[in-house]
DNA sequence: CAGTGACCCTGTATTTGCTACAGGGTCATG
DNA sequence: CATGACCCTGTAGCAAATACAGGGTCACTG
């Protein structure tokens, strides 16, 4: 009868989510708990694909599932400051810049170690003897 | 009587590693199993300590632990050619490029996300809106 | 109307690299 | 001989899924 009642198969289809993932957000409080059918099927509805589609951008973006229930639970409360919001988009670029920081030193001193290598047995390796303890 | 062998606290503190992580890497295959004291403490030795720094110093330059334990298999056969260290740390060094690169792109989209911002009222939000689905 | 295959269900285990107990034993010091 | 610092084993937990095992349901075909 309603033709916009999705099966997880269809969810999953048009997110580009798996399925088990889709039971995992609902278990884990990120997507509400669908009615079922008889035969006992998730039977969603269009806000479930809208949160879903939600979930999976934050994803992209590389929130936490944490942080994806507080912006999913503000975004539900449309008349309050956005301000909790900017803290945790703020908060999550933070950690993203670290992580690039960190990874560009990590990279140099990678690229220092591998140039010394002269490719020859493992007892001249500079790449061994700079992972060995003097 | 022999001064150098060492208590896994003394390992931990020396390498700055915990003591559970010891034994972590004992049970995983990446330290061998010291021999043990009559009250069942394990008794470690010099060497223990030479491969507990190796690995430390490779896990600080983000290597795992599988690539670390084909580190350690190669630096015990000194005679043998060093392009597998090589190709290792190479495949490592790629993999750091790698998520360089993804972080790059990703906060470039978080820059463009926040700055949009106005701190309003979350029915206003960009940050929000940007999330969900049109 | 039975059979096939695609889909769905629950529940548990696996991944990575640790960390944190719980519930005990050992050892050195006062 | 008692206290506290250390050690032991074994198990469970974290993030964020992913991958079964062992079933049930549904639509389509012969």
């Amino acid at each position: 009868m309603n033709s916009s009642i999705l099966t997880i198969g269809h969810l999953a289809k048009q997110t580009g989510t798996k399925v088990e993932t889709i039971r995992f957000y609902e278990k884990n409080g990120l997507l509400p708990e669908p009615s079922r059918t008889e035969g006992n099927y998730r039977a969603y509805e269009p806000d479930h694909l809208n949160r879903l589609s939600f979930i999976r951008r934050a994803r992209d973006l590389g929130f936490s599932l944490d942080q994806i229930r507080a912006l999913l639970a503000l975004s539900d409360n449309r008349g309050q400051s956005c301000a909790a919001v900017d803290a945790i988009a703020s908060e999550h670029r933070a950690e993203v810049d670290k992580k690039i920081t960190d990874l560009m030193a990590l990279k140099a001193e990678l690229d220092r170690m591998i140039d010394q290598c002269e490719c020859g047995i493992v007892a001249d390796c500079r790449i061994i003897e700079t992972l060995s303890p003097k």
